[in-house]
DNA sequence: CTAAGCCTTAGAGTTAACTGTAAGTCAAGC
DNA sequence: GCTTGACTTACAGTTAACTCTAAGGCTTAG
Protein backbone atom coordinates (compact mmCIF):
# COMPACT_ATOMS: atom_id res chain seq x y z
CA UNK A 1 0.00 0.00 0.00
CA UNK A 2 0.88 3.49 -0.85
CA UNK A 3 2.71 5.32 2.29
CA UNK A 4 3.27 8.93 2.41
CA UNK A 5 6.32 11.15 4.14
CA UNK A 6 5.31 14.45 6.40
CA UNK A 7 6.13 16.32 3.51
CA UNK A 8 4.16 13.86 1.11
CA UNK A 9 1.10 14.31 3.13
CA UNK A 10 1.49 17.86 3.90
CA UNK A 11 1.54 18.45 -0.08
CA UNK A 12 -0.86 16.19 -0.89
CA UNK A 13 -3.16 18.33 2.08
CA UNK A 14 -2.62 21.44 1.51
CA UNK A 15 -0.49 21.89 4.78
CA UNK A 16 3.19 22.29 6.04
CA UNK A 17 4.90 19.97 8.18
CA UNK A 18 4.82 21.42 11.09
CA UNK A 19 0.85 22.23 10.66
CA UNK A 20 0.82 18.09 10.75
CA UNK A 21 3.38 17.48 13.64
CA UNK A 22 1.38 19.99 15.62
CA UNK A 23 -1.67 18.16 14.92
CA UNK A 24 -0.16 15.18 16.04
CA UNK A 25 1.42 16.80 19.19
CA UNK A 26 -2.31 17.99 20.34
CA UNK A 27 -3.62 14.00 19.55
CA UNK A 28 -5.07 14.39 16.57
CA UNK A 29 -3.20 11.81 15.02
CA UNK A 30 -2.73 8.85 17.58
CA UNK A 31 -3.71 6.48 13.92
CA UNK A 32 -0.16 7.64 11.67
CA UNK A 33 2.62 5.01 12.54
CA UNK A 34 6.07 5.47 12.42
CA UNK A 35 9.15 2.93 11.10
CA UNK A 36 11.90 1.51 13.04
CA UNK A 37 14.13 5.23 12.93
CA UNK A 38 10.62 7.00 14.42
CA UNK A 39 9.80 8.59 10.99
CA UNK A 40 6.09 9.20 10.55
CA UNK A 41 4.52 7.52 7.48
CA UNK A 42 0.90 8.29 6.62
CA UNK A 43 -1.19 5.48 4.69
CA UNK A 44 -4.13 6.85 2.56
CA UNK A 45 -6.65 6.09 5.44
CA UNK A 46 -4.46 7.90 7.16
CA UNK A 47 -4.99 11.09 4.47
CA UNK A 48 -9.04 9.94 4.52
CA UNK A 49 -9.15 10.48 8.37
CA UNK A 50 -7.18 14.30 8.16
CA UNK A 51 -9.76 15.25 5.20
CA UNK A 52 -11.97 14.83 7.88
CA UNK A 53 -10.17 16.63 10.38
CA UNK A 54 -9.84 19.33 7.53
CA UNK A 55 -13.19 19.39 7.07
CA UNK A 56 -13.98 19.72 10.90
CA UNK A 57 -11.75 22.43 10.48
CA UNK A 58 -13.55 24.46 7.95
CA UNK A 59 -16.56 24.62 10.54
CA UNK A 60 -14.55 26.45 13.20
CA UNK A 61 -14.53 23.75 15.26
CA UNK A 62 -11.42 24.02 17.42
CA UNK A 63 -8.71 21.73 17.87
CA UNK A 64 -9.75 20.31 21.05
CA UNK A 65 -13.30 19.26 20.12
CA UNK A 66 -11.65 17.58 17.46
CA UNK A 67 -9.45 15.59 19.59
CA UNK A 68 -12.68 14.72 21.94
CA UNK A 69 -13.80 13.38 18.07
CA UNK A 70 -10.65 11.38 17.47
CA UNK A 71 -10.83 10.19 21.27
CA UNK A 72 -14.46 9.03 20.80
CA UNK A 73 -13.13 6.95 17.58
CA UNK A 74 -10.16 5.20 19.25
CA UNK A 75 -13.39 4.08 21.86
CA UNK A 76 -15.15 2.49 19.42
CA UNK A 77 -18.85 1.41 19.33
CA UNK A 78 -19.09 2.68 22.86
CA UNK A 79 -19.35 6.22 21.20
CA UNK A 80 -21.01 6.27 17.89
CA UNK A 81 -24.14 8.12 19.82
CA UNK A 82 -22.16 11.09 20.88
CA UNK A 83 -20.15 11.39 17.25
CA UNK A 84 -23.87 10.68 15.47
CA UNK A 85 -24.70 13.76 17.91
CA UNK A 86 -21.17 15.52 17.22
CA UNK A 87 -22.11 15.36 13.56
CA UNK A 88 -25.65 16.67 13.80
CA UNK A 89 -24.65 19.57 15.81
CA UNK A 90 -21.89 20.73 13.14
CA UNK A 91 -24.40 20.43 10.49
CA UNK A 92 -26.66 23.13 12.45
CA UNK A 93 -23.21 24.95 12.67
CA UNK A 94 -22.82 24.57 9.09
CA UNK A 95 -26.36 25.51 8.09
CA UNK A 96 -26.32 28.81 10.62
CA UNK A 97 -22.83 29.85 9.04
CA UNK A 98 -24.16 29.40 5.76
CA UNK A 99 -27.42 31.90 6.29
CA UNK A 100 -24.96 34.24 7.83
CA UNK A 101 -22.72 34.08 5.10
CA UNK A 102 -26.22 34.58 2.37
CA UNK A 103 -26.75 37.37 4.98
CA UNK A 104 -23.33 38.96 4.15
CA UNK A 105 -23.82 38.59 1.00
CA UNK A 106 -26.11 40.48 0.12
CA UNK A 107 -24.54 43.45 2.45
CA UNK A 108 -22.04 42.86 -0.29
CA UNK A 109 -23.76 42.84 -3.58
CA UNK A 110 -25.34 45.91 -2.03
CA UNK A 111 -22.20 47.71 -1.70
CA UNK A 112 -20.89 46.62 -5.04
CA UNK A 113 -24.09 48.21 -6.22
CA UNK A 114 -23.54 51.65 -4.53
CA UNK A 115 -20.33 51.76 -5.83
CA UNK A 116 -21.15 51.36 -9.31
CA UNK A 117 -23.75 53.88 -9.17
CA UNK A 118 -20.76 56.22 -7.19
CA UNK A 119 -18.35 55.37 -9.77
CA UNK A 120 -20.81 56.20 -13.07
CA UNK A 121 -21.55 59.70 -11.23
CA UNK A 122 -18.25 60.03 -10.71
CA UNK A 123 -18.95 61.01 -6.96
CA UNK A 124 -20.65 59.31 -3.69
CA UNK A 125 -23.05 62.57 -3.49
CA UNK A 126 -25.22 60.75 -5.76
CA UNK A 127 -26.11 58.51 -2.81
CA UNK A 128 -26.89 61.83 -0.08
CA UNK A 129 -30.29 62.80 -0.48
CA UNK A 130 -31.42 58.87 0.30
CA UNK A 131 -28.94 58.96 3.27
CA UNK A 132 -30.70 61.89 4.85
CA UNK A 133 -33.80 60.58 4.39
CA UNK A 134 -33.20 57.38 6.20
CA UNK A 135 -31.77 59.01 9.00
CA UNK A 136 -34.49 61.57 9.84
CA UNK A 137 -36.61 58.80 10.36
CA UNK A 138 -34.17 57.52 13.82
CA UNK A 139 -34.06 60.91 14.29
CA UNK A 140 -36.44 61.37 17.04
CA UNK A 141 -35.06 61.36 20.54
CA UNK A 142 -32.08 62.26 22.77
CA UNK A 143 -30.16 59.20 24.69
CA UNK A 144 -30.59 60.10 28.42
CA UNK A 145 -26.76 59.01 28.82
CA UNK A 146 -25.67 61.62 26.41
CA UNK A 147 -25.84 64.71 28.75
CA UNK A 148 -22.47 65.88 27.89
CA UNK A 149 -21.89 68.65 25.23
CA UNK A 150 -20.28 67.77 22.06
CA UNK A 151 -17.21 68.80 19.92
CA UNK A 152 -16.34 69.01 16.66
CA UNK A 153 -19.50 70.16 15.30
CA UNK A 154 -20.60 68.86 12.15
CA UNK A 155 -17.54 67.39 9.81
CA UNK A 156 -18.19 65.98 6.80
CA UNK A 157 -19.79 62.77 7.55
CA UNK A 158 -18.14 59.35 5.99
CA UNK A 159 -20.52 57.50 3.80
CA UNK A 160 -20.40 53.72 5.03
CA UNK A 161 -23.84 52.31 3.66
CA UNK B 1 -30.11 62.20 16.95
CA UNK B 2 -30.36 59.55 19.01
CA UNK B 3 -26.63 58.46 20.40
CA UNK B 4 -24.94 55.25 21.99
CA UNK B 5 -22.24 55.22 24.75
CA UNK B 6 -19.57 52.05 24.06
CA UNK B 7 -21.68 49.99 26.58
CA UNK B 8 -24.91 50.23 25.04
CA UNK B 9 -23.33 50.50 21.22
CA UNK B 10 -21.13 47.16 21.78
CA UNK B 11 -24.73 45.87 22.97
CA UNK B 12 -26.53 46.65 19.98
CA UNK B 13 -23.75 45.42 18.01
CA UNK B 14 -23.06 42.24 20.34
CA UNK B 15 -19.60 43.32 20.76
CA UNK B 16 -18.12 44.35 24.16
CA UNK B 17 -16.89 47.65 24.68
CA UNK B 18 -13.16 46.40 24.92
CA UNK B 19 -13.40 45.16 21.13
CA UNK B 20 -14.87 48.67 20.20
CA UNK B 21 -11.68 50.45 21.95
CA UNK B 22 -10.10 47.65 19.97
CA UNK B 23 -11.28 48.75 16.83
CA UNK B 24 -10.94 52.30 17.64
CA UNK B 25 -7.62 51.97 18.64
CA UNK B 26 -6.77 49.74 15.46
CA UNK B 27 -7.80 53.28 13.42
CA UNK B 28 -11.62 51.23 12.18
CA UNK B 29 -13.78 54.47 13.68
CA UNK B 30 -12.37 57.44 12.69
CA UNK B 31 -15.57 58.66 12.66
CA UNK B 32 -17.19 58.31 16.19
CA UNK B 33 -17.30 61.67 18.37
CA UNK B 34 -16.49 62.49 21.92
CA UNK B 35 -17.90 64.67 24.43
CA UNK B 36 -15.83 67.28 26.16
CA UNK B 37 -14.91 64.79 28.79
CA UNK B 38 -13.29 62.45 26.24
CA UNK B 39 -16.26 59.79 26.05
CA UNK B 40 -17.25 58.45 22.76
CA UNK B 41 -20.55 58.79 21.45
CA UNK B 42 -21.87 56.62 18.82
CA UNK B 43 -24.60 58.03 16.51
CA UNK B 44 -26.99 55.88 14.03
CA UNK B 45 -24.78 56.15 11.30
CA UNK B 46 -21.69 54.85 13.44
CA UNK B 47 -23.31 51.40 14.14
CA UNK B 48 -24.32 51.05 10.36
CA UNK B 49 -20.48 51.64 9.78
CA UNK B 50 -19.89 49.24 12.24
CA UNK B 51 -22.17 46.87 10.42
CA UNK B 52 -20.13 47.04 7.23
CA UNK B 53 -17.20 46.13 9.40
CA UNK B 54 -18.75 43.34 11.14
CA UNK B 55 -19.49 42.51 7.73
CA UNK B 56 -16.57 42.51 6.35
CA UNK B 57 -14.98 40.95 9.17
CA UNK B 58 -17.36 37.83 8.96
CA UNK B 59 -15.62 37.64 5.34
CA UNK B 60 -12.64 36.58 7.37
CA UNK B 61 -11.28 39.99 6.43
CA UNK B 62 -8.72 41.05 8.60
CA UNK B 63 -8.45 44.16 10.59
CA UNK B 64 -5.84 45.93 8.60
CA UNK B 65 -7.68 45.41 5.53
CA UNK B 66 -10.64 46.84 6.81
CA UNK B 67 -8.54 50.21 7.94
CA UNK B 68 -7.46 50.42 4.62
CA UNK B 69 -10.76 50.60 3.45
CA UNK B 70 -11.68 53.00 5.95
CA UNK B 71 -8.97 55.45 5.31
CA UNK B 72 -10.48 55.08 1.76
CA UNK B 73 -13.58 56.24 2.53
CA UNK B 74 -11.91 59.27 4.39
CA UNK B 75 -10.03 59.98 1.67
CA UNK B 76 -13.82 60.79 -0.29
CA UNK B 77 -14.18 60.54 -4.58
CA UNK B 78 -10.42 59.72 -5.14
CA UNK B 79 -10.67 56.22 -3.51
CA UNK B 80 -14.17 55.43 -5.56
CA UNK B 81 -12.20 53.02 -7.91
CA UNK B 82 -10.42 50.86 -4.68
CA UNK B 83 -13.86 50.57 -2.50
CA UNK B 84 -15.39 48.99 -5.28
CA UNK B 85 -12.81 46.71 -6.64
CA UNK B 86 -12.48 45.82 -3.40
CA UNK B 87 -16.15 45.17 -3.03
CA UNK B 88 -16.00 42.84 -5.98
CA UNK B 89 -13.01 40.68 -4.57
CA UNK B 90 -14.96 40.52 -0.84
CA UNK B 91 -17.73 38.76 -3.44
CA UNK B 92 -15.73 36.82 -4.71
CA UNK B 93 -14.31 35.65 -1.67
CA UNK B 94 -17.41 35.18 -0.19
CA UNK B 95 -18.49 32.94 -3.30
CA UNK B 96 -15.38 30.76 -2.89
CA UNK B 97 -16.60 30.67 0.86
CA UNK B 98 -19.92 29.41 0.09
CA UNK B 99 -18.79 26.99 -2.35
CA UNK B 100 -16.70 25.46 -0.06
CA UNK B 101 -19.09 25.81 3.08
CA UNK B 102 -21.09 23.30 0.67
CA UNK B 103 -18.75 20.19 0.40
CA UNK B 104 -17.72 20.75 4.05
CA UNK B 105 -21.71 20.36 4.33
CA UNK B 106 -22.03 16.94 1.89
CA UNK B 107 -19.38 15.41 3.78
CA UNK B 108 -20.76 16.02 7.25
CA UNK B 109 -24.18 15.08 5.89
CA UNK B 110 -22.20 11.65 4.90
CA UNK B 111 -21.27 11.27 8.33
CA UNK B 112 -24.32 11.95 9.74
CA UNK B 113 -25.68 8.79 7.49
CA UNK B 114 -22.71 6.96 8.01
CA UNK B 115 -23.50 6.98 12.16
CA UNK B 116 -27.06 6.52 11.59
CA UNK B 117 -26.79 3.27 9.92
CA UNK B 118 -23.61 2.64 12.32
CA UNK B 119 -26.35 3.08 15.66
CA UNK B 120 -29.03 1.12 14.29
CA UNK B 121 -26.68 -1.47 13.13
CA UNK B 122 -25.20 -1.21 16.94
CA UNK B 123 -21.87 -1.60 15.40
CA UNK B 124 -19.17 0.64 12.97
CA UNK B 125 -18.26 -2.43 11.85
CA UNK B 126 -21.47 -2.56 9.07
CA UNK B 127 -19.01 -0.48 7.05
CA UNK B 128 -16.10 -2.32 7.25
CA UNK B 129 -16.61 -3.95 3.60
CA UNK B 130 -16.97 -0.88 1.98
CA UNK B 131 -13.87 0.58 3.65
CA UNK B 132 -11.77 -2.77 2.61
CA UNK B 133 -13.12 -2.44 -1.06
CA UNK B 134 -12.38 1.03 -1.51
CA UNK B 135 -8.80 0.89 -0.19
CA UNK B 136 -7.93 -1.93 -2.94
CA UNK B 137 -8.81 -0.37 -5.17
CA UNK B 138 -5.97 2.66 -4.40
CA UNK B 139 -3.72 -0.15 -3.23
CA UNK B 140 -0.72 -0.47 -5.97
CA UNK B 141 2.23 0.93 -5.62
CA UNK B 142 4.60 1.30 -2.71
CA UNK B 143 6.41 4.88 -2.19
CA UNK B 144 9.35 5.27 -3.40
CA UNK B 145 10.43 7.11 -0.31
CA UNK B 146 8.86 4.10 2.09
CA UNK B 147 12.00 2.26 2.00
CA UNK B 148 12.04 1.57 6.34
CA UNK B 149 10.59 -0.89 7.67
CA UNK B 150 7.17 -0.48 10.08
CA UNK B 151 6.69 -1.25 13.26
CA UNK B 152 3.49 -1.95 15.07
CA UNK B 153 2.23 -4.61 12.19
CA UNK B 154 -1.78 -4.31 11.88
CA UNK B 155 -3.56 -2.87 15.01
CA UNK B 156 -7.34 -2.43 14.34
CA UNK B 157 -7.82 0.50 12.08
CA UNK B 158 -9.70 3.65 13.16
CA UNK B 159 -12.54 4.55 11.10
CA UNK B 160 -12.97 8.30 10.02
CA UNK B 161 -14.85 8.10 6.56
C1' DC C 1 -20.14 64.51 49.78
C1' DT C 2 -19.56 60.15 48.56
C1' DA C 3 -20.55 55.84 46.45
C1' DA C 4 -22.17 53.56 42.16
C1' DG C 5 -21.62 52.93 37.75
C1' DC C 6 -20.52 54.40 33.80
C1' DC C 7 -16.53 56.18 31.05
C1' DT C 8 -11.12 57.01 29.86
C1' DT C 9 -5.97 55.43 28.76
C1' DA C 10 -1.70 52.69 28.54
C1' DG C 11 -0.09 48.70 28.53
C1' DA C 12 0.10 43.82 29.88
C1' DG C 13 -1.89 39.17 29.36
C1' DT C 14 -4.41 35.52 26.89
C1' DT C 15 -5.64 32.23 23.39
C1' DA C 16 -5.51 29.58 19.24
C1' DA C 17 -3.09 28.03 15.76
C1' DC C 18 0.56 27.88 13.92
C1' DT C 19 5.73 28.76 12.60
C1' DG C 20 10.34 28.53 13.16
C1' DT C 21 15.00 27.18 15.35
C1' DA C 22 18.51 24.20 17.09
C1' DA C 23 20.51 20.06 17.49
C1' DG C 24 20.49 15.73 16.02
C1' DT C 25 19.20 11.15 13.12
C1' DC C 26 18.89 8.56 8.95
C1' DA C 27 19.27 6.79 4.09
C1' DA C 28 20.84 7.79 -0.64
C1' DG C 29 24.04 9.28 -3.99
C1' DC C 30 28.82 10.56 -5.41
C1' DG D 1 33.06 8.37 3.93
C1' DC D 2 30.81 12.54 3.38
C1' DT D 3 27.37 15.66 1.80
C1' DT D 4 22.47 16.40 0.93
C1' DG D 5 18.08 16.63 2.20
C1' DA D 6 14.41 14.82 4.47
C1' DC D 7 13.12 13.49 8.78
C1' DT D 8 13.03 13.83 14.39
C1' DT D 9 12.25 16.46 19.14
C1' DA D 10 11.87 20.21 22.41
C1' DC D 11 10.91 24.49 22.83
C1' DA D 12 10.74 29.37 21.69
C1' DG D 13 8.58 32.95 18.83
C1' DT D 14 4.81 34.97 16.10
C1' DT D 15 0.32 36.73 14.83
C1' DA D 16 -4.36 38.18 15.18
C1' DA D 17 -7.81 39.50 17.80
C1' DC D 18 -9.11 40.28 21.56
C1' DT D 19 -9.40 40.74 26.91
C1' DC D 20 -8.23 42.51 31.04
C1' DT D 21 -5.98 45.52 34.77
C1' DA D 22 -4.77 49.65 36.99
C1' DA D 23 -5.40 54.17 37.85
C1' DG D 24 -8.18 57.67 37.23
C1' DG D 25 -12.41 60.97 35.62
C1' DC D 26 -17.44 62.36 35.25
C1' DT D 27 -22.45 62.32 36.46
C1' DT D 28 -26.28 60.97 39.23
C1' DA D 29 -28.63 59.10 43.55
C1' DG D 30 -28.94 59.26 48.31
Amino acid sequence: MKTYTIGEAARELNLTPYTLRYYDKEGLMPFVERTSGGTRFFKESDLEALRIIECLKSTSMPIKEIKTFIDWCSDGDATLQQRFDMFRERKATVETQMRELLKTMQVIEHKCEYYRIALAAGTEKVHRHKQTRRRCRTDQHESPNAQQKRISPGEPELILL
